[in-house]
DNA sequence: CCTGAAATATGATTTGGATCATATGATGCC
DNA sequence: GGCATCATATGATCCAAATCATATTTCAGG
């Protein structure tokens, strides 16, 4: 659960679970506040003029999605559960008067900023166009933390192409890999 | 200017002027505040391992950086000036105490809400391979509000592989293009 | 322990977008 | 008006990443 939240009060907190398919909210309805997810997946998307969906925005445990919610009428997007979990609504109501509070303001304001920073940064590595070099800047921005197919899929790349790379930056001897799935900087 | 920082004391801001190459700010270097770009083009970049500069971020007109470093003691990149400009600095602690005025702290959660969806919906689009459905993703985003060579590099297309995208697209009929150069979506 | 699934890893082939080239219409400026 | 510059536009070529294929390793669950 991202900090800010912490300090609003727990009865404006609303637990949920849904299964998969299922829609937390739809584009058009009135909106009552954001959602966290706990576990599970949800995607917002978004209609087009010939009925396409469009995703945009993919929210794993741990990540909120519809903060902007709070600040108007109605959602914009539908937001679909693509796998089963747990979610927490957070009263909108509650959140608007939440920045009352210096603290919860500033909390906010912190992470909102952390995270426009990583976003940027993100895209920036996205549009880096050789495989090599945007691995070599997801190293060195540290995202690979879990599975190199979470890497890649984070990059943007296949996990075809992401290994190759990995490879290929070890035999050049810019990044490290002391076990089978295990890469680092070298230093 | 971001609306919020309006709500910010004009003694709290500082306008500054630097020339292409000059430095905004320095990894390391005690944090001030954050700053508005007016005219002009910053870029923010970290130094990997070996020396390399990673651009982080790209700053023009209108936008913001370094919001972070309201939050943090020192900056973690560095700022340059990729083209001459003007820009403003807002000073640290009165962003801090400006918290305090709950109209400041919801115009700012309204704004950096709204910027992080922006932000997640750019990801999401230049993450479709291919560039036909790029493209149109991009068109019911609305991002071609300019001209195309803009629009491309939002996308991060070859300003080629766009035009290309977009007579596609009209010759499908899913776009309409009037005139020379303007676009938009069929209904 | 066995089995199936997922991650890791790499080879072969295909293809789509980058790049290079070129042309024309617009725009601004002296 | 003439010139330079930029946006628009499209064709040709090349290359790198996607895709398909396959094998091994790891790991969770029955």
């Amino acid at each position: 659960m991202p900090e800010p939240y912490n300090l609003i009060p727990p009865s404006a907190l609303r637990p949920l679970t849904r299964a998969a398919g299922d829609k937390v909210f739809r584009q058009g309805a009135r909106t009552c506040g954001l959602y966290v997810v706990k576990c599970g997946r949800v995607h917002l998307e978004r209609v087009g003029p010939d009925g396409e969906r469009f995703i945009i925005y993919r929210a794993g445990p741990g990540m909120s999605l519809a903060e902007a919610s709070v600040f108007s009428d109605r959602y914009h997007c539908d937001a679909v559960v693509a796998e089963a979990g747990a979610f927490v609504q957070i009263d909108k109501a509650a959140v608007l008067s939440a920045f009352a509070d210096p603290d919860f303001a500033r909390a906010y304001a912190r992470q909102a900023a952390q995270q426009i920073q990583a976003q940027r940064q993100a895209l920036e590595i996205v549009g880096i166009r050789r495989a090599e070099e945007r691995v070599y800047a997801g190293m060195v921005a540290d995202l690979l933390e879990s599975s190199v197919v979470d890497f890649a899929s984070a990059l943007h790349l296949s996990h075809e192409a992401t290994y190759r790379a990995l490879r290929k930056l070890v035999n050049d001897g810019r990044i490290a890999n002391p076990t089978r799935g295990t890469y680092h900087l070298r230093p």
